[in-house]
DNA sequence: CGAAATCTTGAGTATAATCAAAAACGGTGG
DNA sequence: CCACCGTTTTTGATTATACTCAAGATTTCG
């Protein structure tokens, strides 16, 4: 099926309004643009590592991660993907999957096929730059994961992600007071963080202590965001927001 | 002072030949880029974190970092740099640098002015996408960077790296002969692996034990690749390496 | 309500960090 | 060519962070 989306929630066309102005020309094409929609639920590979796909998708609600296996079957998820985000769209240009996408949460993801984004692409440079752009800031989130990975320990490497989390989720409307919802796992963390699921309960309970989160359920509250954010050495540059969303 | 490659020695062009087969006019346009050529001597920031850079620079030869540092004043390298890499390629794309670029041995670097990169883009669509997909290339290595040092252990973590550098200096031809000059220290491998330099100089022994490595200064020297893509769990999938090039 | 997943706790272990100092190496200048 | 300096590599001993294993508590969901 077709996408019908009310013009203003087409997360896709309002990430791009965020970054510069489009055109009616540009906007019409984005709401043409043929996506197809696909409900699908929590733990399910939506593309794996080795395939070649001929389309792309948009994760338009809930929660997805892109994670790799290694040969001894450890897993690392490498990004955290929300509303917005297009985890597989270097598949474009780049003929090999090597990372494989999977729902966290039950998520609504539109589907679009490579040839009408190329088509898009070809006609409206803007569009081009802007997708572009979309994958260089993946790349930045990626090597700020490298650097929380490789030289962060234990309660700074959690909260970092919580801010990275909480401030891009912030970006699209998801968090309302210090408030969101957070379906991830504490094993999810750990293979996002390399840690053991042991670990990360034994931090996020840390974390708790010191009164910079508040967990009820998968709901995630955060008292003092300053403080959380200097645990953390959280600084939201890699994230490339622009001013307006920048609310971090 | 203006860049005067043979044709044949300018590791962009090289590169791009070895994606797609460059027409005439591409050709002429990469060859009339004008570059800004210098000389780098060792560890010295080529631009840092913070820079909003009018240019973007390559490496024509000699070996560079990509780095950031943490509040604490660790580093955490997160990609090696080789000839015909643009480490700096996103600051098009992205305003401000969210890392730096440093230099690990003398360098010989072409700065290229943004500007002249945005035109050359605009009149060459498949170069635009040449640069485009150089930069997924660029993420999908931060990626297995991201599994590499949250889930991999000491001699594991060492191999995979070793083997990547190998395969990146195979593909522009730095090999011969399982034979390189690798001009990194044990102290920059520990800023890249997330390891103290300690750790690093045990595990290279182990890999130098196991008959894995041999080294004499900065000649490095693979006596069974096999063994070692094995013990390092490498498979170079993700370096999107074309097939000519992909000796791995 | 019951089963499965997730979270929590405890105990023992392993990998890697830190600290400190010595040996080897590489480049420079006399 | 050799002595000297700074850097890099190496070694040893101790400590810390995080892992593993195992079991019990709690939550979630059908």
């Amino acid at each position: 099926m077709q996408a019908s989306f009310h013009p203003d929630y087409n997360p896709l066309i309002r990430k791009l309004e965020s970054i510069f102005k489009l055109t009616d020309d540009e906007r019409q094409a984005l709401q043409n643009l043929p996506m197809q929609m696909a409900t699908i639920k929590e733990d399910q590979d939506i593309v794996r590592e080795g395939d070649r796909p001929s389309r792309s998708c948009l994760i338009v609600s809930g929660f997805a991660c892109a994670y790799k296996m290694t040969a001894h079957g450890k897993r690392q998820i490498v990004s955290f993907t929300i509303a917005g985000d297009i985890p597989d769209l270097q598949s474009l240009h780049l003929k090999v999957l090597d990372s494989s996408v999977s729902t966290i949460s039950r998520c609504s993801v539109g589907f679009i096929a490579h040839e009408d984004l190329r088509a898009l692409c070809e006609r409206y440079p803007r569009i081009t730059a802007a997708f572009w752009r979309e994958t260089l800031i993946d790349a930045a989130i990626f090597r700020e994961w490298v650097v929380n990975v490789g030289r962060r320990e234990g309660s700074s490497r959690m909260a970092h992600i919580l801010c990275e989390l909480i401030v891009r989720l912030k970006a699209v409307g998801l968090v309302e007071d210090d408030v969101c919802d957070l379906p991830i796992t504490q094993g999810e963390f750990a293979d996002a963080l390399g840690f053991s699921p042991v670990h990360v309960n034994r931090v996020f309970q840390q974390l708790r202590a010191e009164g910079l989160i508040l967990t009820q359920g998968t709901r995630l509250t955060i008292p003092d965001w300053d403080r959380l954010k200097m645990a953390a050495e959280f600084d939201p540059t890699y994230l490339h927001l622009v001013q307006e969303n920048a609310a971090a």
